[in-house]
DNA sequence: CCTCGGATCATCT
DNA sequence: GATGATCCGAGGA
């Protein structure tokens, strides 16, 4: 008798424009993902820029392949990836269809469902519930079957109008563990909100056995 | 608060 | 074969 709460997804209109108008629009939009246990939604606090094929950090800058494919379609869907092994990251693609462009959903605030979100983050603070692309992901129950879900209609994975965040509270900087592209500042915040994941620059992984030579 | 190492596998070269 | 749009726990300041 509980239903979940009625809510209108976003027009595809949104994400049809350039990437940054839609990183920075995306701001205090509200991420739903509802299961058969239940729904958890996100106020989204941080999201980073990908701008296609032209931009060096992004998963298209050499083109399509099968795990990327996803990104060159229509706005408002999915792309979902599997990453070190166990983590997925989610991400909406925009601009036009034929583009590679889309937004990065690095954190954000429960809403709703905070009960099943903690049982997903296994014991986690609350305030890291959704505090990093993976663990935002892991809190919603996001995988790999919803890549290239749509996002503008009535789903199990939609985006909410929300209350966007005024311009005067969004912050950026360089984007978070990226190896190139470090001087572009395409990560958006909300100034000041405790969900917004600690920055952290990308450091490359020790190299197993390749020992220092001798001498 | 910080830094550091390990986990673990899909993807690309 | 190497790397990665990460996270967590341990240990130090």
């Amino acid at each position: 008798m509980t239903e979940s709460t009625t809510r209108t997804p976003m027009d595809r209109e949104f994400f049809d424009r350039p990437v940054l108008e839609v990183a920075t629009g995306l701001l205090g939009r509200v991420l739903s993902r509802t299961t058969p246990e239940g729904t958890v939604a996100v106020r989204l606090t941080e999201v980073e820029a990908y701008a296609g094929e032209l931009d060096p950090a992004s998963h298209c800058y050499r083109g399509m392949t099968a795990r990327n494919a996803v990104m060159f379609g229509e706005p408002g869907h999915a792309y979902v990836y599997f990453t070190y092994g166990m983590h997925f990251c989610v991400n909406l693609v925009c601009g036009p269809d034929g583009t590679a462009s889309a937004v990065l959903l690095r954190a954000g605030e429960i809403v709703e469902g905070a009960e099943l979100a903690r049982a997903r983050r296994n014991g986690s603070p609350d305030r890291d519930l959704a505090r990093g692309p993976a663990r935002l992901c892991q809190a919603l129950g996001i995988a790999r079957e919803l890549n290239g879900a749509d996002v503008c209609v009535p789903g199990e994975l939609m985006i909410h109008e929300g209350a966007p965040v005024p311009a005067p509270l969004v912050r950026s900087g360089p984007r978070t563990g990226v190896s190139s592209a470090h001087d572009t500042p395409w990560r958006f915040w909300v100034e000041g909100d405790p969900s917004v994941s600690p920055y952290r620059r990308h450091v490359p992984r020790n190299r197993r056995g390749q020992a220092a030579p001798g001498a």
